[in-house]
DNA sequence: ACCATGAGTGAATATTTAACCACAACCCGT
DNA sequence: ACGGGTTGTGGTTAAATATTCACTCATGGT
């Protein structure tokens, strides 16, 4: 067979194929050809360009952002929404309601959910969510940190795991203690609580963990609640390179666990056990929040994104310069 | 879920599935998604455009004449060859070659085909064929016309049969017999011939039917044998309206057959015959055939052509004009 | 000259995709 | 408030497609 003879049967049959939208075996009678014959055609006819697809990206869609992070920092995926302008109003509300979405299209049946209690990200994202449509049930949704500051911030923290649970039918298991205790002897008393212990059980079954991501500068933890933290503790996690926190562990910019004193008086979840979670899903827009996303990045503490569309830019540009010198090996 | 989330999803699954490759099953783990969805999310996707599938038409391939050629007369299949040139010589080429090469890909099994003798453009395609590959076997080959004009014309139809056969591995079936005899009585006696019948049963029994096409101006008949044709028979013909033919058997525009009495002294299948085979292959090109091809489609005597750019160009332009008062309804 | 190797094929089969179905929840009109 | 129709969903199954396999034949090297 010429090879012009064998463009022109690749083009026919890809036009009925792709054009008239035939079945392959009409397509095999039709010109007396054998099925199989007509599939390697196609095939070839993609092989050689002559069949082309594309994707058209729409606007406020940036997929290539997505790919590029999901690459840099080995993510399983990563959600990028679009903000017009780059507000913190803005992205709260952009990316709440991205992960909102997210949350709902991706969950699956009998998933043991973890939330990070006051992150302001995290409430707009339960706030934008729809009630589970589908009896996906079966879920749990597990408190992973105590309630924060003032005592009445306990029982908030506690609001965001019921709300969430109410929305999708599960089992809530709350964390009855403060976030923050007062000394390492106050934290160890109320880890030997077995009603805390009985949620504590779940930190190691997680299936999803949904985490807002803090920076170290400006913390949230000295404006709201005067007491939770000393002026020293923060300059302390800085000298220690901190740059943000999980759940209130925080971490450097490789994102390795800071092990200043503070972290014995917290009360949830640790971030080797966050790394362990097989999707643990960081939720988190701004620039303010960059340092701490990126360290959460390096570190694997997290392996979904979801930010605006200015922070995931940032990370890939500074990514870049990352692989001149990996910011990993200049701090091991 | 907002529609900018939905479009950010079906982007995403599009680039996993059209760029990347994946698998549904595959990118519905890694997006936690269900096949289901992925699928439809697929679907969609084309649906609203953010994916698209073109056709690239190579250089020398016209499948958009192809598509109007079978549109136009209810083909089954087109091909039309590449010809640099339009001159005669060229276009033989090209077709026969197209044609062997439709043959070769198209046969399949078992299939009992007829052969119209005496057509250059035959012989050229019989002449460009490969030995069939592959073992599709148990075919038939068919004369469908006797010898014609000088005695040893006989033996060159013949010989063409026997080409076929002999490429195909089939039975060959010869008609031994003049293609033109000299009077009625004489076409009688021919038929009574039991060996003759023995061919002559397998028309009806054709599954494929290889034909050139004659066009009435310039005659070949006149020129070759001069005994096989009078002068008086030609002018006959043409006032009864023909227009060209096929296996001597003579039709008119709109592609009924022409009964003069010259038809009651030709040996071979009938139009009738012919039009009854599951796939009759008509392969003719040059502009002096055009009429005589047009003929032939209008009258659904062949349900393949195989013809040169040109002709199809004028076919279908052609067409155009008929489409106004249909040539079949002003002849009926 | 001969065999080993490779290319190309259709039938059979495995894999992949799309349709079907049952079900839950929503919407809307009463 | 309460059905009846509609929609959207995932599990299941049917359909469609890609791959494997067995085979034939050409080719090239020994």
């Amino acid at each position: 067979m010429t090879n012009i003879d064998r463009l022109r049967l690749m083009t026919k049959v890809a036009r009925l194929y792709h054009e008239r939208g035939l079945r392959q075996s009409v397509i095999a009678d039709q010109l007396s050809l054998s099925q199989a014959m007509v599939s390697r055609l196609l095939a070839a006819a993609q092989n050689e360009g002559i069949v082309r697809t594309t994707v058209m990206t729409p606007r406020g869609v940036y997929p290539e952002l997505e790919d590029e992070l999901e690459r840099r920092y080995g993510l399983k995926d990563a959600v990028i929404a679009d903000c017009a302008v780059n507000t913190r109003d803005q992205i709260l509300r952009e990316v709440g309601s991205a992960a909102a979405t997210y949350l709902e299209t991706t969950l699956g049946s009998d998933e043991v959910i973890g939330i990070s209690s006051w992150s302001e990200t995290l409430l707009r994202m339960v706030g934008s969510m729809q009630p589970l449509r589908r009896g996906r049930d079966g879920h749990h949704v597990v408190q992973i940190l105590g309630g924060i500051g003032k005592p009445n911030a306990e029982a908030h923290a506690t609001r965001l795991t019921e709300q969430l649970a109410s929305l999708l039918r599960a089992d809530p298991h709350f964390l009855q203690a403060p976030g923050v205790t007062v000394s390492p002897e106050a934290t160890a008393a109320h880890l030997a609580d077995p009603l805390l212990q009985q949620t504590a059980v779940y930190f190691d079954k997680l299936t999803v963990a949904l985490v807002g991501i803090g920076a170290l500068h400006p913390s949230r933890l000295l404006g709201e609640s005067g007491n939770v933290f000393s002026d020293n503790e923060l300059r302390e996690l800085e000298r220690l390179g901190a740059v943000g926190d999980i759940s209130l562990r925080f971490f450097d910019r490789a994102g390795h666990p800071v092990m200043s004193p503070f972290n014995e008086r917290v009360i949830g979840m640790s971030l080797d056990q966050l790394r362990r979670v097989p999707r643990s899903i960081g939720i988190a827009g701004t620039s303010e929040k960059h340092d701490a996303i990126r360290g959460a990045l390096e570190g694997g503490l997290i392996n979904v994104l979801i930010t605006d569309r200015f922070t995931a830019e940032r990370l890939i540009d500074d990514g870049d310069a990352a692989r001149v010198v990996p910011l990993r090996e200049v701090s091991a």
